[in-house]
DNA sequence: TTTTATAATTTAACATGTTAAGTATATGAC
DNA sequence: GTCATATACTTAACATGTTAAATTATAAAA
């Protein structure tokens, strides 16, 4: 009778472990050009997020950039710094805060935009539109089956 | 003319971000089991991948723990300390090492396991047994088209 | 055989992941 | 209005992510 162990998959093999490869090598192009502008993944992730949807407040800001609250309190020290973000205080709750971007944090959002789309882009053409699409929904519906 | 930034998706329902949330949502509910066992995620995964295909050398454990170089040594040296890993010269190649679980890694990886499995078929069940094995196949063609 | 290039680690340094706890504020029950 | 509980952050502490560089060994080219 086999071990428990090893009615487990090789972890690369995984769901895991294929999780974690695939965002690897969708991330590990665009690294260095982030590098180049000035910032790490996690930072162009809350300047992302801040574009996408913001003001917000920190809670919301952490959920949709995938980060945890310490996390973006040590990165929103940094960029507030740099001027990328503009962080005022709740008017609606004196507990937090209610962060934006600002016009040179917009700039540098908008200047990597253009070679992210292009990476993005040499993706679908590689592996098929329709069918990241395809696989973009099953993750979702995966997180959904999971988290409820 | 919408901006750059305005073709690009949410950053929660872009590629990279439903990747990591797919991840997040499957590791989650395993983290708190393995830190009750007393390791890591990380240090998990190293241990998994030994059970999977020890004894290797530091190079091929890093490729398949999906782990930096820097990580693995750090991450060795305390698993080599707690003597849940043996480490020793490659009679092959003077630069590095091989290693190998012990006894006692061993016997942490069994237990373990069975939390993993569980909550594994748990995702399986609720997501489709079939259906997952589709989007673990689909991720690997992703990470080849994208890797070549 | 010698020289050059590459590779396997390790170290350094800094950023972030992750958990626990603390502080201040908000909410809900009574 | 008071009190208990929950929440939004922040801080602390330690582990790992990530890049660059250093050291030592191996492989390839001349």
């Amino acid at each position: 009778m086999k071990k428990n162990s090893k009615n487990l998959p090789p972890y690369r093999h995984s769901l895991a472990g294929t999780l974690l490869a695939a965002r690897e090598a969708v991330m590990a192009p665009i690294r260095p050009m982030l590098a180049e502008a000035g910032v790490t993944e996690q930072q162009w992730r809350v300047l992302r997020v801040l574009d996408d949807s913001g003001p917000i407040d920190l809670k919301t800001l952490a959920d949709s950039a995938l980060l945890f609250g310490p996390s973006v309190t040590r990165i929103l020290k940094d960029l507030v710094e740099r001027e990328l973000v503009i962080r005022q205080a709740n008017p609606k709750d004196g507990r937090g805060a209610i962060v934006s971007l600002s016009a040179s944090g917009r700039t540098l959002i908008e200047e990597t935009a253009t070679h992210t789309i292009l990476q993005l882009s040499l993706y679908s053409k590689k592996f098929g539109d329709k069918r990241l699409k395809n696989l973009i929904a099953e993750l979702r519906a995966l997180i959904k089956a999971i988290d409820g």
